[in-house]
DNA sequence: TGCCAGGCCCTCTTTAGGGCCTT
């Protein structure tokens, strides 16, 4: 009998959130990252937090200075994406990490340890596709329409890493608090969220209920 | 020269196209 996937040992609960700020959407056209911030979050509770601005080198266009209100004029003083990166995989070591749309950040993470020859071991878990499951009824799964359809509480600061990071935590505890209250889980596994997050949108139901079931 | 992300997901689908998300 296989172990119920709510039951098996890595915690949803007990991952380390987290968001890039970048030059641009594609490290394979050159983009770098210029801020990383993110949020260490043990059996529910946030532990821990990394923030820091990087030089990535290269000048960031006027429309990421607006977009993010990080300036050229910010980065020149910043440490280098490799001091930052390296302090960062110390940080993370081998935890999961979530990230909204985590395949963005999953690329520009795998493009910096390839510049620094390190590796991360961990798993990706994207708090977009779970929350397109789970809030089926939102208006959009941007983060911050989330944030404002969940009064999620923030500082009204969007688009810098850490705060991003912050809002993502409150959003991905409150999602996973939602389906422990609804199904009846003690727990709730990083295999579970990732099959949930491949789970047809009209078969969630069927899939949790099935998965709170092979609990018992 | 001109263009250039990429993965997911829905549908007027699967021999495809386009919107959503991230910066």
């Amino acid at each position: 009998m296989s172990i119920p996937l709510a039951l098996s040992t890595r915690q949803a609960d007990s991952v380390v959130v987290l968001d890039f700020e970048t030059t641009g959407l594609s490290p394979n056209l050159g983009d770098r990252t210029i801020e990383i911030g993110a949020v260490r979050l043990k059996n529910g509770q946030i532990t821990d937090k990394f923030q820091s601005l990087m030089n990535p080198g290269i000048p960031i266009s006027s429309f990421i200075e607006s977009f993010t209100g990080i300036s050229n004029e910010m980065l020149a003083d910043a440490p280098s994406c490799k001091e930052v990166m390296n302090g960062f995989m110390n940080f993370l070591g081998e935890t999961d990490v979530v990230a909204h749309n985590a395949s963005f950040d999953r690329r520009f993470l795998e493009s910096e340890m390839s510049l620094i020859q390190r590796e991360y071991r961990g798993e990706f878990i994207c708090s977009m596709l779970t929350a397109r499951r789970v809030y089926q009824d939102a208006p959009n799964h941007r983060l911050g329409t989330l944030v404002a359809y969940k009064n999620i509480s923030n500082e009204g600061v969007f688009h810098r890493a850490l705060a991003d990071a912050e809002m993502t935590a409150l959003l991905w505890l409150g999602m996973l608090a939602e389906i422990k209250d609804e199904y009846g889980f003690d727990g709730i596994s990083v295999e579970l969220v990732r099959k949930l997050s491949r789970t047809p949108k009209k078969k969630v139901d069927k899939f949790l209920t099935k998965q709170s079931v092979k609990r018992e």
